[in-house]
DNA sequence: TTTTGTGCAAAGATTTTGCATCCCC
DNA sequence: GGGGATGCAAAATCTTTGCACAAAA
């Protein structure tokens, strides 16, 4: 599904088909969540030249182009993850990073009431709760 | 409460109270939530020769006391608030960069799910939300 | 006086930009 | 062939670190 549409949504812009935007995508197919640096070590492995400039540039266009989003987990780089049906509810660890998932689901009925209430649209394929995983959590209730 | 509050947790760990680290909880206390820089340019209308080092050293320090915490909104910096009473959840528009904020007890339900089914303890305190404001939302309903 | 804290400058890390060249269409 | 895409290098941010001096206790 992805390859394809790839070529099609920037075609339909004007954009060109690269070996750099396939493989870039394609990275972040496979990793699942990553940050920028990881999508160009993911994509050395099989393009040595790939510019880390042109990650950047091509993260930025695959996310206009809806076909991937980012996040901010608790620390610095953003990590980017495909859009589209697999979307997650990250659950960021504070104490050892741990990353685990929820469906998003469980977040319609608050969004839809900010949405009513407030105007506010909620993305609830970009969300991250940060807190304590179950292994970390243990001993200091509180 | 935080002026003294901060004088006995600094002291109780062998450490100094200075003018810059109560004028730099000050400030964080005032602005709501605030980036680094931010906090910077609001201590210096007071004290001029304080240093950006020193923000980062004492946001750190004050984290680490439990008086601050902070969050990463969309973009690059991460933002402090108070750690304490006042917490909120953060409405950060994806368009316009505004920030709204609501109360975390509407994540509640959804918080107590989750540690219960998961043994994920979430810190509501500590939340944001991106999407789209009542302006930059409309016209594009999808 | 002693030890911690601060300012300054420089180093790091991450991300962006300008420009010449490359190559998709 | 033409205009968008990439690589390279340099710039721009943002954050951290080392060290000498200042200041709290």
């Amino acid at each position: 599904m992805s390859e394809s549409s790839l070529a099609e949504l920037l075609r339909a812009r004007g954009l060109r088909l690269t070996a750099q935007r396939q493989l870039i995508l394609q990275a972040v197919l496979d990793l699942g969540h990553a940050t920028p640096e990881q999508v160009h070590n993911a994509v050395r492995e099989v393009a040595a030249g790939v510019n880390i400039t042109t990650i950047y540039r091509t993260l930025e266009l695959l996310e206009r182009l809806g076909l991937v989003t980012h996040t901010h987990l608790s620390h610095g780089s953003p990590t980017y993850h495909a859009a589209g049906e697999d979307q997650h509810v990250h659950l960021v660890c504070r104490e050892c990073g741990a990353i685990d998932e929820m469906d998003p689901e469980l977040l319609r009925p608050l969004a839809d009431q900010l949405a009513r209430e407030r105007g506010f649209r909620v993305d609830i394929g970009h969300v991250s709760f940060f807190g304590l995983c179950e292994r970390c959590g243990n001993g200091d209730q509180k």
